[in-house]
DNA sequence: CCCATATCGAACACCATGTTCGATTTCTAC
DNA sequence: GTAGAAATCGAACATGGTGTTCGATATGGG
């Protein structure tokens, strides 16, 4: 019963469908957007959308995986130009532009899977530029798990704050709280002998 | 329609109603625990369930709200004897003591509730704490408001990586991360001079 | 143009929710 | 202890959302 991903008709349904989650989503909590919402304000029937997606939550998680995957191209391309652990800066530009869109995705189900995705994501960026600035036989007295995860946490922290402050700072006074809350940390990590631990 | 808090019988039931829905939340998430669950677990009516809570989620409420109580009296108790900035090592041992009970709160809703209700709490105190150790004309680069949520994450963050690596971590190495991911940052903020913003 | 296929939408079974109410049990106050 | 107040029980019910089915219709691909 699946249907064709490139067929027009099959991409525009699910376009609709998607959009108009997104839109619900600023208007209300996920857990009380109701099938028949989502369907109503996309035009869609019913069955179709049971065609497509077996679940409400399977379509947001569709919508987050886009999300990521903008995030993540946005991050490797600017990452390409200016190389650093994490092109923070960048990404809280790009957050600000997708403003509305971002704004769905920061509370409630929405940020819990983001949050849970995008911090997989992270580890693993982080960890490989950590390896890269790293004596090779270096220990680190913190696993580098806790390490990436601290950073992705302070990093949607900052978003949510940001968001709760209705986004009235830029995204060079937010990334400069972003470093200003990570880096002392991360240099005392890289440089402590591997004493007790 | 209210129960009279202090009767025998209301006491009881809000306790078998609180204990089954946690032994619930350690067996499946919360979201797919039914009411109905909850009262074949607890051995209670149906609508006695109604008469005392509102929802399956005001119940777990309650119950988050005695997680919270119960740690700011440790937390408070801990401080009495050995004031500092958080009496962080006390509550890991708190919280490893009450393993079990604790699990159910690390995950999914539960852990929503519990983190906003927690931050609130620790905003506070980082607050209070934060303020009695600055000097009082000083005007931090990062918010009071972000550095205490900085730290309240940083602790959960901590929690729920300590619970998926299966608690095999002694209090003392996690509140070592611990001190590791917070203390150079929070030095830095409060010896920084004023400079740029 | 033709046909494969995606969409439509009504109808349906299912299940959890929250309410009601009369009968029964249990606590409290005296 | 006893009486009365109050809490519990549990069956029955209305409501509303979920996910499925299916024949009819519309639309895109080749």
């Amino acid at each position: 019963m699946r249907n064709d991903k490139d067929d027009r008709r099959s991409k525009r349904t699910r376009q609709s469908l998607g959009d108009a989650l997104i839109e619900l989503m600023l208007e209300k909590h996920f857990e009380e957007i109701t099938v028949q919402d989502i369907l109503d304000r996309a035009n869609v029937g019913r069955s179709t959308f049971y065609a497509h997606y077996t679940d409400k939550e399977s379509l947001l998680i569709s919508q987050i995986e886009q999300v990521i995957r903008d995030m993540e191209a946005y991050a490797t391309e600017a990452d390409s130009t200016h190389p650093g652990l994490l092109p923070s800066l960048e990404l809280f530009r790009h957050v600000k532009e997708q403003r509305r869109f971002m704004q769905a995705f920061v509370w409630g189900r929405g940020a819990e899977l983001l949050t849970n995705d995008f911090q997989g994501k992270m580890t693993t960026l982080i960890a490989q530029k950590l390896r890269a600035l790293t004596p090779a036989a270096y220990e680190p007295s913190v696993p580098l798990p806790v390490v990436a995860k601290f950073v992705a946490s302070t990093f949607l922290l900052l978003l949510r704050w940001w968001f709760d402050e209705d986004m009235q700072h830029t995204p060079e006074q937010v990334n400069d709280m972003f470093q200003r809350l990570i880096m002392p940390t991360l240099h005392g990590l890289m440089m402590s002998e591997p004493g007790e631990a």
